[in-house]
This record gives C-alpha cells, structure tokens and sequence, in this order.
DNA sequence: TTCCATGTTCCGCA
DNA sequence: TTGCGGAACATGGA
C-alpha cells in the first residue's frame, strides 16, 4: 500500500529492525523483481555487508550497505517484513542476518523492484524525481515554479513523480478533497491562495497519517465510493477516471 | 466469472 | 513540446 507515508512507515520499520546487522545470505526468491539487474550481482555485492542507514525520497526507499546503497521500489503491493520464524508468502527477496531474523521484501503483484544502486543522489537525478514534499527545503516557492506553465489537470501533476516525488492516487485525491479543488482543473488555472492551500495541506495530509499510521475517519479515503456521503459537507462523492486513475471527489465542494 | 487494485512505462495521437 | 488515453506488466480479493 505504498505512497509516501507508507514508504517513510517502512524505512522507519528497516531503520528500527534491521540495521548494523550482518547479512549473512541473500535469497532471491523470485529474480523478476531485481529487475535490469542479475542475480548474482544482487546477492554478491550485499552478501557479508551491513545496512547502517536508510534513506527514502518519494516512493523510493534506499539503504546503505557500504559501497553500494539497496534501492526498494514497492510498487502497488510491495511491503517489508521483519520475522523469525514464517517468512510472509509473498517473499521475494530474503536478508537472513547473523543473529538469526530475517527481512524480507513482499511484493504479491510484482510490479515493485530490488536493486543496487551506487548513490541514490545519482538515482534521483538520473530518474527525473521531483522533490520530495516533505523535505524542509520544498517551500511554496518552489511549489509555484514547478507548476507554472504547468496545463494539465491538477490531479495529473500531482502524481507525476518528476514533478513531485511521492504522491500517488489516494494522496492525489485526498489534497484536493480537502482544498475543494476538481481533480480535472487545469493546474495554471489555480489561484494563488489555492497553489498555497495545496501545498499545505498536501503536507499536513502526508504527515498526519504517518504520525498515526493510518487514515482520519473524516478523509475522503475512508469514504472511496460512488454515491458515498461527503464526509465534510454531505454532498455526493463521484467517480471518475483521471490520468488514468479511478478518481473519487464531491461534486459539490470540489470546483 | 468479472471487475478492480495505494504504480510505472511505453506507444500512438492531437 | 506537452499532454492524454490506452495497454501492458502480474496476481489475488471481493
């Protein structure tokens, strides 16, 4: 379930389990989640290593491992889990440390990747990613300058990751939920207060459900479906499809 | 059985 | 150049 707070819920979660560990044996479960990349090269340049530190910028999650970084993308499905004794079914790609746990990388539907990179600074540019929107230095000014000239919908900026790293549908659609702005509105057709309400409120949503590790019962998320009540002004909640994308909004809030 | 899914990429067309 | 629609990828859950 991988958008931003959730990718900053796993790097917290490899922060917290799996650290100066060890790594003892990569297994590589199934290899069409590595990728370009072989398997040997995979297992060979983490085998003996340690993690020290990690590392996320939008979807992305990276971890040190001395003279290569391992970069996560987890895709619709991707997770991580840190266990003893029943790997998860969906396992991919297993790390057994020395002291007798495991990490494992889940990825049901695939579409996630397990890679070596050299330096994620390096993978950001060269991959076109935005900034990501809860770094201190991503200010309203910068907001502003990347959507000028900007003339697709609002909803599809949003989720290009070479604008913004790190917003995906729901997040998409729960910003403009709450700035009552229609997903479809051409972003250079926002008006300052707006461009500035976005961008706070984008913030506040990120960073509230990674405080709580979950979604506010007041949020559109909780309330993704066609003819729902709007839970904040009792209006209709619609469907639509937007950069290819379902796309739930109130009709009647939402301008 | 059918539809849908929190993502990304590539292709064709305007 | 920009932007959009559609398809593809792989798999399970409702």
């Amino acid at each position: 379930m991988p958008e931003l707070p959730e990718v900053e819920t796993y790097a917290r979660y490899f922060a917290r389990h799996a650290l100066q560990q060890r790594i003892a044996r990569v297994r590589v479960l199934d290899e069409r989640i590595l990728g370009e990349q072989r398997k040997a090269a995979f297992t060979r340049g983490l085998t003996g290593k340690s993690f020290t530190r990690v590392r996320r910028h939008g979807k992305h999650l990276f971890a040190d491992a001395g003279d290569v970084w391992l970069h996560l993308h987890f895709g619709m499905s991707g997770d991580l889990a840190y266990y003893r004794d029943e790997p998860p079914r969906f396992a991919r790609v297993i790390f057994d440390f020395d002291n007798g746990a495991h990490l494992a990388f889940e990825d049901m539907r695939l579409f996630g990747v397990a890679e070596l990179t050299r330096d994620p600074d390096v993978y950001i540019l060269e991959h076109r990613l935005g900034p990501d929107p809860l770094d201190p230095n991503f200010r309203l000014a910068n907001f502003r300058a990347l959507l000028a000239g900007r003339r697709g919908a609002v909803k599809s900026l949003l989720m290009s990751q070479d604008v913004i790293a790190g917003i995906g549908n729901l997040y998409a659609d729960e910003t403009l939920f709450q700035t009552g702005i229609h997903p479809r509105r051409a972003a250079d057709r926002l008006t300052p207060d707006e461009v500035k309400s976005v961008h706070r409120t984008m913030r506040t949503i990120l960073k509230s459900v990674i405080e709580r590790d979950g979604w506010p019962p007041h949020f559109l998320t909780a309330h993704r479906e066609e003819g729902e009540r709007c839970p904040q002004c009792g209006g209709t909640i619609a469907r639509a499809v937007v950069f290819g994308r379902t796309t739930y909004f109130c009709k009647r809030h939402q301008r």
